[in-house]
DNA sequence: AAACATATCCGGTAGAGTCGAAAGACTTCT
DNA sequence: AGAAGTCTTTCGACTCTACCGGATATGTTT
């Protein structure tokens, strides 16, 4: 092949793709669902099941724990996870609010840990929920601590994407925000995602000043007033330097 | 195609895998590794890029957080997920030890959710760890509640693994206990899958008498004494009764 | 600057994926 | 119960495409 992607691969994770927005279904729906006929569906299934990352149950098919597994496994072998581990669960404790390490990922926010009583109470934040970099305060700070030219870049191709009536939708006021962020060291947002929540988050240096993720803390808006904001501010961007040392040691 | 399955999903898989269980790498390494011309392997790791489910940082391919997107979103579809996740979080409490979710995938007992101070604690114990069924507590406890030949077809398939010096390794002694688990309705197990570590698991049924899953109390053996573990298998129980209930409103 | 290692590109060909059609399982309706 | 309908699985022929050796490009080391 070459310059053109291998269409069986494509076409299969088309279906796992299928499967994990759209939930478990019979052949002939699935075919329908990602247009294909039904027994090129039912083939790669076959072949998908074989491989353990797809499985029947009742009757319909769907995605293994596989996935977890594979995702977990990463996780752990990533250098700001390890090196953010204890931190997390110091600023979720200090903080009382949801604690959740961030990177960035195909210019995407994406996070990669949660910390907090229980890890499924949000159902907008769990491990790999992404989302784009400019309607987040983790993802400004992340921005904000990458060359210009790459956020430009960014803003290129995927526009800003309005999500809630305050998400930032105009570049200017968006680079503006990032000069400010530079300045203060951390970035908030106010219901720029969803409405009613306020992020606070501090972008995580290596030593050579490479962005490397964020840790950000989120609570309802009724809960994190002004003096709060500074008070967690100093929280996020303690535990961000304390998890830069811990990089070096990785 | 049809009865054989598709090489190309399988090969794009048997890079999955590799990058998934020994870690990222070049192209020319992990062509080797997979036994796989390097033009094929590139090809392959290209569409794996395109697709979203692989990436290169630090010119090495790694798996990207989709599969921790993909497991979690697969989760809370999950009855049995759903139907635990508040019993989950007091049993952790009450026991003041890790408290887990397994369900059976594949013939082996997989860990669905784990509860207790941080996630990330035990390097053991994470979503998606799967185990053969007869070397822990939660595996004993879903064997117990399947139909014999069930359990006869799996122990021919896998065999009893010997995992530690106390793995049950023989297939009479397993049934004895499994016939013991039923009447008591709880099982342990003492260091049978990891040296010094004692698990107590109950069965979640569904109103079809079905196994669905097991909670799991695990910790090390000096902290677990013989009246704590009757303490245990009473939390344990008692959770996994209230999950049944909550399945039948999910 | 040359020598080496590694990644990427290219093109012909064998062989594999694709898909229509037919057969086989299940369900549902009468 | 039997039949009609729906969905899944099997089959085979044709076509397309995945494959891989070799050439080129990129990057690294001596």
């Amino acid at each position: 092949m070459g310059r053109t992607s291998n269409r069986s691969v494509e076409r299969a994770f088309a279906l796992v793709d299928e499967l994990a927005e759209n939930g478990g279904g019979r052949v002939s729906e699935l075919a329908e669902r990602v247009d294909m006929p039904v027994s090129t569906a039912h083939d790669h299934l076959q072949t998908l099941v074989e491989t353990g990352y797809v499985r029947m149950e009742d009757k319909e098919y769907q995605t293994t724990t596989r996935f977890l597994e594979v995702g977990h496994r990463q996780r752990h072998r990533l250098e700001v996870f390890k090196a953010v581990r204890d931190e997390l669960e110091t600023v979720a404790e200090e903080t009382g609010e949801h604690a959740t390490l961030f990177v960035e990922e195909a210019d995407q926010a994406v996070i990669l840990a949660v910390q907090e009583g229980s890890d499924a109470v949000n159902l907008f934040a769990y491990p790999g929920a992404r989302m784009p970099l400019h309607a987040v305060a983790p993802g400004k700070a992340m921005l904000a601590s990458m060359p210009t030219d790459r956020v430009e870049e960014i803003i290129d191709r995927h526009g800003l994407v309005e999500l809630t009536s305050r998400t930032i939708t105009n570049p200017d006021v968006l680079f503006d925000q990032l000069e400010e962020i530079r300045g203060q060291g951390y970035a908030v947002d106010e219901g720029e995602r969803i409405a009613g929540m306020v992020c606070i988050a501090a972008p995580i240096f290596d030593k050579n000043d490479r962005v490397r993720g964020a840790i950000c803390v989120c609570g309802p808006q009724s809960r994190i007033d002004e003096t709060r904001r500074d008070e967690i501010a100093d929280v996020v961007q303690r535990a961000a330097n304390v998890t830069q040392v811990n990089l070096d040691y990785v």
